[in-house]
RNA sequence: CGCGGGGUGGAGCAGCCCGGUAGCUCGUCAGGCUCAUAACCUGAAGGUCCUAGGUUCAAAUCCUAGCCCCGCAACCA
């Protein structure tokens, strides 16, 4: 067995419901993983939830609940949303798994043990109404405390804290010697320019139980929790270790056993890519790689930042109500109509606007009007004139298919998510205009076109097929719905079949059916 | 001097990294077709590619300065 394409999505935190911005980020990371498995590759997909912390603990105070069966009932709305995304996620991690602490445990007492955790007073202002240190940033202009933090005094505490800082150096040659780690570009100045001119501290990873209980344990320190960072960044690694894989484990040593050991082990170690919203860029760029590095393991190949939504041009809110329900969309709309909309929108990066008009003008014309369309009127035609059953072979647009082929497999292996769109689109206009210049409606009529009539409806059946398999790592359930119209078995899952000529003569294709329904009535809002 | 993103025909965007006919969707106008989800195809109008300098044979694209808009620092990807 040799390594899979290992990717991730960041672990959301149980502060809320999914919105959005989750959603997004799981589908590009489900597009990546799939054009990979399309490409012939072993694909490993981890998403998850992060569970930890003062704010779920007091949420879950506010709401009477244990943390725990808190936990249990948000994570299951985040495991629902990935079903409702039709992600093809091999795993989900939860922070509260005893799979996932077991890991954290030894990488913490691996770390402990060569001397990079120290013990340490912290001296701070404190708010004990609402149990948390403030900074002078937390001063209002006339340097006072705001009221709501109710009585604030100094206060020393005994932290936890990680070597971080002496490894500066040393990440800025990483970053420097290997461009792609951070991606794209500006935000790999962004962290060139933040370790350039700020210096590092080390990091604090502990909280007393006394103040805190919903956490990890430091397995040298029972006395103190594990805080925020340490914990959830670590369930990249935690989850191949304890599946058995062999470099996790090696780094862990001989006295770490896999507690959810799968045969044969998986070998995912280190990470192809971490999908990430832009806001976590620092912690994924300088935190992760100077514990993995202190630790002794190979660092993950790329961190891969994503931008923000808005809506309708302005910053989604909760307070506002300008949100984006996804699971609201995707009962109105479909599935594939939202994957389709946030990656062709969007591409990896930038930050984009949604805005429901245009959603609903891409659904109309791109999805209804073009590629259902095209799939409708290609199949009705060899429907109703041969009987859906082709009766030659032709080539005459296998250049485009081809051309459309190879473009769009260089775009998706750049992540080019946008663009590979954008080229199998082009196809599709492609096959519209075919239709309209040899008219085989008009062949039809004319019985000594019949084997004109024949290869032209093999051109349109085929390109059909190629679109479904360039489009599968996108759009799935449409790929496979037109599959299924055309009378194939399987899944357009496979890369490799979107070479031209698949369709036999002879075969016999199945009923129609519109892929996206037309909505004449405008969307509201 | 906090950090970052953006300013491209009426709207929304791509192109910028790797300078060389300004592309896509919608909208408008005219024509074609009738297989198809009143869908499809063709053509036209419409752009000082924010401004000013610079580099260059050549700049939307590279460099410099400036103007404007928007995010982050506050539950949130």
């Amino acid at each position: 067995m040799s390594k899979s394409f290992y990717i991730t999505t960041a672990i959301d935190y149980l502060n809320g419901q999914p919105h959005l911005g989750h959603a997004y980020e799981k589908v590009i990371t489900d597009v990546i993983a799939r054009a990979h498995r399309s490409f012939g590759e072993s694909v490993f997909f981890l998403t998850g939830t992060d569970e930890h912390g003062q704010k779920v603990q007091q949420a879950a105070e506010a709401e009477g609940k244990t943390p725990q069966a808190y936990c249990d009932e948000l994570a299951a709305n985040f495991q629902a949303l990935a079903k409702a995304l039709n992600l093809s996620n091999d795993d989900f991690v939860r922070t509260t798994q005893p799979r996932h602490q077991a890991v954290v445990a030894a990488l913490l007492n691996k770390l402990h043990a060569q001397g990079d955790i120290y013990l340490a007073p912290y001296t701070g202002w404190y708010s004990w109404k609402e149990e948390t240190f403030l900074t002078d940033k937390d001063r209002l202009p006339d340097g006072t405390w705001d009221p709501v933090w109710g009585e604030v005094k100094a206060l020393v505490e005994e932290n936890w804290y990680f070597r971080m800082g002496q490894h500066q150096q040393w990440l800025i040659d990483y970053i420097v010697a290997n461009p792609s780690f951070v991606q794209p570009d500006s935000r790999r100045n962004e962290v060139l320019g933040f370790l350039r001119k700020e210096k590092l501290d080390d990091l604090c990873i502990s909280r007393p139980k006394a103040r805190l209980g919903w956490g990890i344990p430091l397995p040298f320190a029972p006395d103190y929790v594990n805080y925020v960072w340490f914990d959830a960044l670590t369930n990249y690694f935690s989850v191949p270790a304890a599946l058995g894989d062999p470099v996790a484990g090696a780094v862990l040593g001989d006295g770490f056993t896999p507690t959810d050991r799968r045969t044969p082990a998986p070998e995912l170690w280190p990470a192809d890519i971490h999908v990430i919203g832009k806001d976590i860029v620092k912690f994924h760029a300088v935190y992760w790689p100077i514990m993995l590095h202190a630790a002794g393991a190979p660092l993950p190949k790329q961190v891969l930042a994503h931008g923000w939504w808005q809506k309708d041009g302005h910053k989604m809110s909760k307070t506002t109500g300008n949100v984006v329900d996804p699971i609201a969309v995707i009962d109105d709309w479909g599935i594939d109509a939202f994957r389709f909309y946030v990656v062709r929108e969007l591409d990896i990066g930038p930050d984009g606007n949604w805005t429901d008009a245009g959603f609903a003008a891409r659904y109309q014309a791109e999805l209804a009007n073009g590629l259902g369309n095209l799939v409708n009127r290609s199949l009705s035609m060899l429907q109703r004139y041969r009987g859906g059953k082709l009766s030659a072979r032709s080539m005459e647009l296998a250049p485009d298919a081809t051309s459309a082929r190879e473009a769009v497999e260089k775009n998706l292996r750049a992540h080019h998510l946008q663009a590979a769109l954008l080229d199998i689109w082009a196809l599709v206009t492609r096959a519209n205009q075919y239709v309209d210049q040899t008219a085989p409606f008009k062949l039809a009529k004319d019985p000594a076109q019949a084997a004109r009539l024949d290869e032209v409806l093999y051109n349109l059946a085929e390109v059909c097929r190629v679109l479904a398999v360039l489009l599968w790592p996108f759009i799935p359930g449409t790929a496979a719905k037109i599959y299924a119209q055309l009378g194939l078995t399987g899944e357009p899952s496979t890369y490799a079949d979107a070479e031209w000529g698949r369709l036999a003569e002879g075969h016999t294709i199945g009923a129609p059916a519109p892929l996206f329904p037309r909505r004449d009535t405008p969307a509201k809002g």
